[in-house]
RNA sequence: GGGCCGUUAGCUCAAUUGGCAGAGCAACUGACUCUUAAUCAGUAGGUUGAAGGUUCGAUUCCUUCACGGCUCACCA
């Protein structure tokens, strides 16, 4: 502690004597001529000799990242957190007053400087100074250079320093960005309207999750934030709205892991007059492009495995079980994956938790998270869902128990989910009216029952197929990204000790 | 919430069985006008995450707490 209040001492004390020198500490303004970034595209290509003869004045900024002073001379690097570029200052060429005030500069200072490039000796892009300028005051000196900073409770605490000092860092962001640009690109090209639809909801729906409570002080309501955005966007299709979608943040009072922050980025879109079939070749064709457009290409690397995006799986829910199933002595048949005692037993044999209370259709989905999960690396979508986890879906015709519903698995992680929508009021006040009896039985996560869409479900809304796709996993499939706070900038954590 | 692991200088890391807390970079002073991990000489920087305990002596062993990582549970 004392080392850091030296080196803060050390560099107030800097800052103290850019004052006495008639510096403003703090300028408002630097016009630049070049950011880093067109430096390198304009002057990259020329040699030595061209830009000697051009002698082109540009005016720069950055921070310094690193100085190698030389007496009566000095290097310094700055960046701009995507380039850098050498800064050659000389005190012949600056004159003695601005070379005092180079010589006040510290690494990770904000400034600026003006003067021809050319290239050194060693064929370094350089500015040849004839003029630098302070523009702001690094107090807190930046991690070295070597390692840089890998502490990784410190890189999200202070996401700020992380992105000085690591650049692979902003290349996540800057790709995440491409993919939604990308997202919004697919669909408003075949006219889906993009929507905004409320984040307080006085009844947290269309999903199933624990939400945050909070409340309104003037009208004295206890409000939710939204768990999903599904119910309003399919009161918008009831509206006459036929495609139409919403990228945004929803929010669940769950546990905290690599895969799950409590806030996080949903793409939600619902098309009239069609089924799940029909958005599983949607996604096919929407995921596909994205990856492309965002890596370059369509087969990725993501940790141990290279994604193809030009082979995609479907298979069923039942089918997945049995074509993963770990041991070939104990696979069932088709048939028994109906029967609930036979699916109890096969949940012991493999350890896949369940409750006495659970029917076959929860059980089976327990069977097929414990033994197929994991292995769906390849992009796959997993189709047929039990009725009993998916209150919001159409069942299959002649087939009660299963509704029309996918989700797609990419990485062995759920990246998309998606059904027909069940749009018969009557089924689906039955349906909520089963979820309340589930969750007076205990669970939390159960859904609560909402009057109004069952309204606004009697004003007739089409046949409609909608899909959630989430951004953050996405995110980290095409990133390479081991955690999902890999690809949010700002992931909650607990408060830092204040005693520390 | 459970289990395991971690926390030492601003940053990255050492420290023998429990025996003087150290290095590199950053910083400070000096030298150096084409360096790029610049170089050379010197200096300073520590309540070892916090609080207790055992001990002649604790970075090291024990307990509790804080924060983080991995993992399981839950979920997307």
């Amino acid at each position: 502690m004392e080392n850091q209040t030296n080196l803060l001492q050390q560099r107030r004390f800097k800052l103290a004597e850019l004052k006495r020198l008639g510096y403003d500490p703090y300028p408002r303004r630097f016009g630049y001529s070049h950011t880093l970034g067109q430096i390198r595209k304009a002057f990259e290509a020329a040699s030595a000799a061209e830009l000697e003869e051009k002698k082109e004045a540009v005016r720069v900024c950055g921070r310094i990242m690193s100085m190698r002073p030389q007496g009566k001379a000095g290097f310094i690097d700055i960046a701009d957190g995507e380039h850098r570029l050498q800064i050659y200052v000389r005190r012949d060429k600056v004159g003695p007053e601005n070379f005092e005030l180079f010589r006040l500069f510290d690494i990770g200072d904000i400034i600026g400087a003006e003067g021809p490039i050319f290239r050194t000796r060693t064929g370094e892009l350089t500015v040849a100074a004839a003029c630098v300028h302070h523009l702001s005051k690094n107090l807190l000196p930046l991690p070295e250079k070597w390692h840089g900073l890998t502490d990784i409770e410190t890189r999200l605490r202070r996401r700020y320093v992380d992105l000085i000092v690591n650049p692979d860092v902003r290349a996540v962001f800057v790709k995440r960005n491409r993919i939604i640009k990308e997202i919004r690109n697919f669909l408003d090209e075949r006219d889906y309207l993009e929507v905004e639809t409320p984040v307080l909801q006085t009844i947290a729906g269309g999903a199933l999750a624990r939400p945050f409570a909070t409340h309104h002080n003037a009208l004295d309501i206890n409000l939710y934030l939204r768990i999903a955005l599904e119910l309003y966007l399919k009161r918008l299709i009831v509206g006459g709205i036929p495609k139409v979608y919403e990228l945004g943040r929803i929010f669940r009072n769950e546990g905290i892991s690599a895969q799950h922050n409590p806030e996080f980025t949903m793409l939600e879109f619902y098309q009239a007059y069609s089924d799940y079939r029909d958005l599983m070749d949607v996604t096919q064709e929407m995921i596909t492009r994205i990856a492309e457009k965002a890596t370059g290409g369509r087969r990725v690397k993501y940790r141990d495995h290279v994604l193809d995006f030009d082979s995609w799986r479907r298979m069923t829910l039942k089918e997945a079980v049995l074509q993963f199933w770990p041991d070939p002595g104990t696979k069932p048949e088709e048939s028994g994956l109906a029967d609930v005692e036979t699916l109890r037993s096969l949940a012991r044999s493999v350890h896949a938790p369940f409750e006495m209370s659970d029917g076959p259709g929860k059980i089976c989905a327990s069977l097929f998270e414990t033994v197929a999960e994991d292995r769906l690396i390849q992009p796959t979508f997993i189709y047929d869902y039990p009725a009993e986890t998916s209150p919001l879906s159409k069942t299959k015709s002649g087939d009660p128990d299963t509704v029309e519903r996918f989700e797609l698995y990419i990485a062995g992680m759920e990246i998309a989910n998606a059904y027909s929508e069940l749009n018969d009021p009557a089924e689906q006040e039955a349906r909520f009216e089963a979820q309340l009896a589930a969750r007076d039985r205990g669970d939390e996560e159960a859904h609560a029952m909402d009057e109004d869409y069952i309204r606004a479900l009697g004003y007739g809304m089409p046949p409609t197929a909608g899909e959630g796709i989430g951004i953050d996993r996405l995110t980290m499939v095409l990133t390479d990204s081991p955690s999902i706070r890999d690809v949010i900038l700002f992931p909650l954590l607990r408060p830092e000790d204040p005693t520390a």
